[in-house]
DNA sequence: GATGAATGAGCCTTCATTCAT
DNA sequence: CATGAATGAAGGCTCATTCAT
């Protein structure tokens, strides 16, 4: 598929992509910046530096163009992610890389925060569902999985409820990144403070799950 | 005439101080539903039961709505939490009634949890601002750091950075409410499976907390 | 009437005028700087200090309020304006006394002229047409007419048709008055520039007439 | 296709650049008739044949549409006006000039009386201004001040203050047009004899104006 | 008389979407 | 592919007017 695209490309319609992913990318800003309702198409063809007819004839509506621009980024997101979690190193090396594989994705494509933000707002998002059916099985989440259950096995980590553990590991990742605006208020940070305190956070959180997750000597 | 307002008063109070209430419970829960921008003028006429034009009569535009209306929420919100959260108790005691006390106020008001989840998303958020200077410096937080310096200084704690401890149970609590949606797709959980983890999540959620903060025997 | 009236306000209705008369007074002002459509019934109640509702109390419609305002003013106008112009006087006088009493009128109710203004853009004014019938034939124009006749009988005017002479007296006096903001702006005057040439254009127009009209010796 | 319409668009100019000239002759009917305040939109919409979004399209405001509309008909009217006026000219014949270019000017655009009498009346007309600075220094006042300037010098002319002499030649043009409404009811004429009226105005201004300030043999 | 609250119709403006070229 | 123009359906807000007290 990729070869296709490729050997194509040059010939007529190099022309042709760049428009539907420059209108793909300002989709992205725009509704990361004001939401789905929010957004406006006006602005976007704007963004991309295109007519706005142009939207419609590359996408159905507005709704379907926000699908399209939220997964896109995902495939960006997850492709660039690949296999920076491996369960061949060490428990606190894999929850390390865990937590900046979460760091990275938000940093590396910091649409997806707000629109993630919205969609947890949503009572049955599909975006939701969707990111879920894309990342699958290969997601983060299935190998902690397997770690834990493997070294509860071992002995290393007490007996706990899995889910709960996962839960908590995610909450301390993602929860930590969506909700720095507020605890930049409660702390009274501001903008540099915030930043470093963001780094910081990555060992704060490995340290205070392994220690809460490991077993007692 | 007026006696017989005030004697009416009392058996009948759904109609005593009616409208401006109802257009902002109704301004509260569409806006909950749809945000700020999704929300629409129209609909919370309609399910306060009031002329449209009643609206601007008791608020000056849309946006002023929604702000006094997230204010008011908060506010009932606030004075219904009073002080369950009491440093006079063991410390693993007043984590779970920190705890409980989110939890519930997700529960008992859950209009705040969507707002909250949209106000994270945007850029400049003036509603974050406000409530943080609504809950100021009696919120759980504050009580929270105070409690841990103290455990810090006697040794029951590690000498941790106070500042991220502090991060870290409030993603762990608030952070599991936020993604509850997240995270149910993750664990395929239904309806009902959800409600039941959510139950247990304070439980896990002290527990885990406090295994890792607590210094090593 | 006026004696029904004396005698019977001390006792109760005492308070009951003056609302009526402070609405038609606000009313006066608003539709003058904001025109018909312009003025707000809102704003008139607010200015008179009185409730929205008080004013359909007294008048049937904002409309309706428009025209009782606008006859009450010139009612006033006329009846400060009493005999200022007499035929007894020698011609030139009776001319600047005719002068006199168009600029007094805008002067001392400086609503009337862009009340005027805007009915005069009105394309079958009703307004127009009740403040003639107001005036009737006690006006200036009837007295100039007669006085112009008179004179040329004399031989003192020469044979003009004194339709237009009127209307040349009428455009000189109330149009000056009425173009003054034009004026203003083509002879680059400041505000006290403007006043000051208002008060000397009543010499400059009852000369310029008067040689204009007269028969060469 | 193009070739079509390239060649038919002579013939049927009709459609040539319709929309937005439609748009502004239908917004200068509507404010003429009615007003800034009384105008509506939705009205212009109808006259110009048009779809009320497009009037947004092509205009920032209802405002925007009054201003451009009425700079519009100005520019027309002073590109057809052209050198009516001629100092080459005998006196009384560049006086017949000038009053004849303005009751052209409001017989061949008759919606400026009304839109410059409701101007008149506005405390801080920007239209005013707008309409003083298009016309500027060609004028007509230009003009005649600089011939009374030397019709005084050569002994012509009383020696009057000029800008009064103007005044009152204004006032006897454009005042004679803006108050013939009330002139009528004065004089009680109906509609044609209100027509012939006009008409024979001009020869009336001249001729008082002139012996009105003509130095006595 | 007087008031606070209420209402229906309407107003300006915007927005997603489509059409003709 | 690309564009300028067009459109219908709201959307937020305002206004004159009325009602209950």
């Amino acid at each position: 598929m990729s070869d296709d695209q490729n050997t194509n490309k040059a010939p007529a319609p190099a022309e042709a992509e760049p428009t539907r992913k420059r209108i793909l990318a300002a989709a992205l800003d725009e509704f990361a910046e004001h939401g789905l309702a929010g957004g406006r198409v006006d602005r976007i063809a704007e963004r991309a530096s295109v007519n706005k007819a142009m939207i419609y004839y590359h996408f159905t509506s507005k709704e379907t163009l926000y699908k399209e621009a939220v997964a896109d980024v995902y495939r960006q997101a997850l492709e660039g992610l690949g296999d920076k979690v491996s369960a061949d190193q060490p428990f606190e090396v894999m929850l390390g890389q865990a937590a900046d594989t979460y760091f990275d994705l938000f940093v590396g494509h910091p649409q997806i925060r707000p629109i993630l933000l919205r969609e947890l707002a949503e009572p049955n998002s599909e975006i939701l569902t969707m990111v879920q059916s894309m990342i699958g099985e290969y997601g983060i989440p299935a190998k902690l999985i397997a770690r834990f259950q493997q070294k509860v096995a071992d002995g290393t980590l007490r007996k706990l409820d899995l889910r709960h553990t996962l839960a908590s590991f995610l909450a301390l990742n993602i929860g930590s990144i969506m909700m720095l605006p507020m605890i930049r208020r409660i702390l009274h940070m501001d903008d540099s403070q915030a930043k470093a305190f963001l780094a910081e956070r990555r060992d704060a959180i490995v340290d205070l799950f392994l220690n809460g997750v490991r077993a007692k000597a």
